[in-house]
DNA sequence: AGCCAGGCAAGTG
DNA sequence: CACTTGCATGGC
């Protein structure tokens, strides 16, 4: 077993390991107490979260000023990138207009980032989210690893890997129901098949423009403008990125009404100027944890 | 008991 | 293009 720590002081505006990986945003990571993620749950600021990933356990912690870790191999730089700690967010917030919501926001989850996740556990992720509770998303990829991930032995317990696209567009539809997946299920296999098949390459996403991006996307199956926002913002890079669910719509609603145009694509060009445009997703993400958080 | 949850696909007008 | 309907499931 290797461990290290990154010394959080070095981190522009901080870094909170709880709202970041317990917003919603990522389904990637447990807490090792096995504890659902609750947004009123206010034990996980010392615990231990984990993920594994292409053969390797990474576990975290925050302790003391410190990120600490322990993994089957160094995890400075998986740590850095996955939980994008260059991110500079004094930098990116004076790039956001002053606008109380997110002030709020950013004053109740200080140092909350955005994630890097990997592509298709991000996607597969996504495609489960429609129509459920953060916390049944989250179960369902859990059970994902469990039945068809890969097991992985690190300091005397079995991980589970995110399943492979090979792997789950060889499970079955029922197989799939079975974890609680409901319709989403032949969304999940249709588009593990696509992903196995290389139909849609996440690097030539990457270089497309945003909007010419988030249509790419949607060649998945069971994935549509809300969705694919969601795998830009979380695992492409798209910090532009605003997903319009039912919590930013209401919002919308309340805060900006006039970005409301009808269209989700002229909705979301309207708050992607409100929120500042080149890391508007970084508002919507504070946002959306606030709101649900306050519910 | 009914309503809702980080929506989407397929069908119609 | 806009609008409607059906779709699983669990928690409150």
């Amino acid at each position: 077993m290797e461990s290290g720590s990154i010394p959080l002081a070095d981190v522009p505006g901080g870094f909170d390991l709880q709202s970041t990986l317990e917003s919603g945003q990522t389904f990637c990571w447990r807490r090792e107490d096995g504890r659902a993620y609750e947004t009123d749950d206010a034990h996980g600021g010392s615990a231990w979260y984990y993920t594994a990933t292409e053969g390797e356990v990474v576990r975290v912690r925050h302790r003391e000023g410190q990120l600490e870790w322990e993994a089957t191999t160094d995890a400075d730089g998986l740590l850095v990138e996955r939980l994008r700690l260059d991110d500079d967010l004094p930098t990116i917030f004076e790039a956001v207009p002053d606008d109380p919501l997110v002030a709020d926001a950013r004053a109740a989850y200080p140092g909350m980032r955005l994630v890097d996740d990997p592509f298709f556990p991000c996607l597969v992720s996504f495609i489960c989210s429609a129509q459920m509770r953060v916390s049944r998303i989250h179960g369902m990829q859990t059970a994902l690893a469990r039945e068809f991930g890969e097991a992985i032995e690190f300091d005397g317990e079995t991980y589970h890997a995110f399943p492979t696209p090979e792997r789950l567009a060889a499970a079955t539809e029922a197989e799939l129901r079975e974890l609680g997946l409901g319709y989403r299920a032949p969304y999940v296999r249709r588009s593990a098949e696509l992903a196995a098949a290389g139909e849609v390459d996440p690097a030539d996403v990457r270089a497309k423009e945003y909007e010419d991006a988030r249509d790419a996307l949607q060649a998945f199956v069971g994935v549509g403008d809300k969705v694919a926002d969601c795998v830009l913002l979380f695992s492409l890079d798209f910090l532009e990125a605003v997903p319009l669910d039912t919590w930013i719509r209401t919002a919308i609603e309340d805060h900006y009404p006039d970005c409301d145009r009808g269209s989700y694509a002229e909705t979301s060009r309207a708050i992607r100027e409100a929120f500042g445009g080149e890391y508007a997703g970084y508002a919507q993400t504070y946002a959306f944890h606030y709101l649900r958080s306050r519910y």
